[in-house]
RNA sequence: GGAGAGGUAUCGAAGUGGUCAUAACGAGGCGGUCUUGAAAACCGUUUGUCCGAAAGGGCGCGUGGGUUCGAAUCCCACCCUCUCCGCCA
């Protein structure tokens, strides 16, 4: 959510922001009901301060003896007026709410214009993808092959999208999420939390999956839960409605869940493999910082998530996120792609993204520096540290031997029980 | 799921229709007096938010409604916590 007070104090340079992601925001309506709304409120306080005032008097005048008839008679008239000022207003603050949740982030002044993700900046790179000196296979032929990935039998049990890991590629799977829990807390000094993978309707406004795209996240019948399309969800709405202490800042914490999309959209893309399933695993990396430390330490998340490839040995690129590709959210995005040898390109694994206050002002996540200075927003962050089952592809594709066996990566071997070929 | 109890500041807790919610009382935090220093004692201080340039005013007792001239207090709905029972990994 913005704040109302630049929109007002500065109207041109939100509308300037706002036309770069092309998007459609009718700021001088928001300005329009805001000037209502702030009538009805000046209108209603001055009859509830005269309310108050006499209010006070009536147990006096009753003690003294004197009639109150005719006060009663005039303070009902008084109170009937609140009720309709405030029902009024709470109609124009609903409205004026609803158009500001659905406002996107205003990008940073550094964000690349463009349009799609093809217009995106390559900022570094890690490795060089493999000269295989064969035909390297796709990881859902491998997968199939070695009996580590099965979709039919994802498909049997429940439908499109999901998969079934067995024997080492269940093993792989759990291996990957515990080398990069233990990375991220040993390594990295983030604090590992562990919290569901259902949240209610307001943690989903919070972190602002909603009220704009509740089509891509999946609802549990009969009840207000959402399955968690990313650990962000849970673990921003965390600090929700609170007032941290700036000391305790920047407030790092790394987190598995599973994360559930619908993926509505993207019929007939990536359907074959882990590249985009309904349900997938990732640890998720998340910061609350303090607006003046908030773009430096997206820089380190980012490193942070980087690290963990490096360690896997496995070739990536780092993006800066193009206007066009920024998303609702955030004010500033790398994404980290990791070589895909199927795709003949860098795939998406992690998102690094910088919202400064935008989930805080939703969420109402402040600090405060001490006693006597006033709360602020926070800034919050995370990114993907990494994607897992991606990883897992990726580990597949790139680790590849001709004989269709796959070479575990050696910080893996450890977490595979010793076991260095999947065989 | 059933029965009961509860949700008030940093914490414990009082207040059960009126002029003390800038919230009694107790504890904690911070500042000070005293002290070589500390403890103790004593004094002071210690919510957030909205409108407003300011003065000033409004709101907040789990949440949302309602009754009333007036609600922490009465009524309705919902959420959460605890205890017991049921069910259960």
């Amino acid at each position: 959510m913005l704040d109302l007070k630049l929109i007002r104090g500065e109207t041109d340079r939100v509308k300037k922001a706002l036309a770069r992601r092309k998007e459609v925001v009718d700021i001088d309506a928001i300005i329009e009901i805001d000037d209502k709304r702030r009538a009805l409120l000046v209108e209603a306080e001055a009859l509830k301060a005269k309310q108050n005032e006499v209010t006070k008097q009536i147990p006096v005048m009753k003690k003294e003896g004197k009639d109150t008839t005719e006060v009663f008679a005039q303070m009902k008239e008084i109170s009937e007026k609140i009720k309709e000022l405030d029902s009024k207003t709470r109609e124009v603050e609903d409205e004026l709410n609803r158009m500001m949740l659905t406002i996107p982030n205003i990008p940073s002044e550094d964000v690349p214009d463009g349009d799609t993700d093809e217009d995106n900046i390559e900022i570094r790179k890690f490795g060089e993808p493999k000269d295989f000196g064969f035909e390297p296979k796709p990881h859902w032929d491998l997968g199939k092959d070695l009996g580590i990935l099965d979709a039919d039998t994802a498909a049997k049990i429940t439908g499109a999208r999901f998969t079934v890991y067995k024997d080492a590629g269940a093993r792989l799977e759990r291996a990957v999420i515990n080398y990069y829990l233990d990375t991220h807390t040993e390594k990295n000094g983030y604090t590992e939390v562990f919290p569901p993978f259902m949240v209610h309707r307001n943690s989903m406004v919070g972190t602002g999956q909603l009220p704009k795209f509740e089509e891509d996240a999946f609802k549990v019948s009969d009840t207000d839960y959402f399955l968690v399309p990313t650990a962000e969800v849970p673990v921003t709405n965390m600090y929700r409605e609170q007032i941290l202490d700036a000391k305790d800042l920047p407030i790092k914490h790394v987190a598995y869940t599973a994360c559930f999309r619908a993926e509505a959209g993207s019929a007939g893309r990536d359907t074959r493999g882990l590249i985009r399933q309904h349900q997938f695993n990732k640890v998720e990396l998340v910061k609350f910082t303090k607006p003046e430390d908030s773009y430096e330490e997206l820089e380190k998340l980012t490193n942070d998530a980087e690290k963990v490839l490096q360690g896997l040995g496995l070739p990536y690129r780092v993006v800066r996120i193009c206007i066009g590709d920024l998303g609702f959210t955030a004010a500033k995005k790398y994404d980290i792609e990791v070589w895909m040898p199927s795709y003949g390109r860098y795939v998406e694994i992690s998102s690094c993204s910088n919202f400064e206050d935008f989930q805080a002002r939703r969420a109402n996540i402040k600090y405060k520096d001490g006693q006597g200075s006033k709360a602020q927003f926070v800034h919050t962050l995370n990114g993907s540290g990494v994607a897992v089952g991606r990883t897992v592809a990726a580990i597949i594709e790139n680790y590849q031997n001709e004989d269709g066996s796959i070479t575990v990566p050696e910080v893996l071997v450890p977490y595979m029980g010793g076991k260095t070929v999947i065989k």
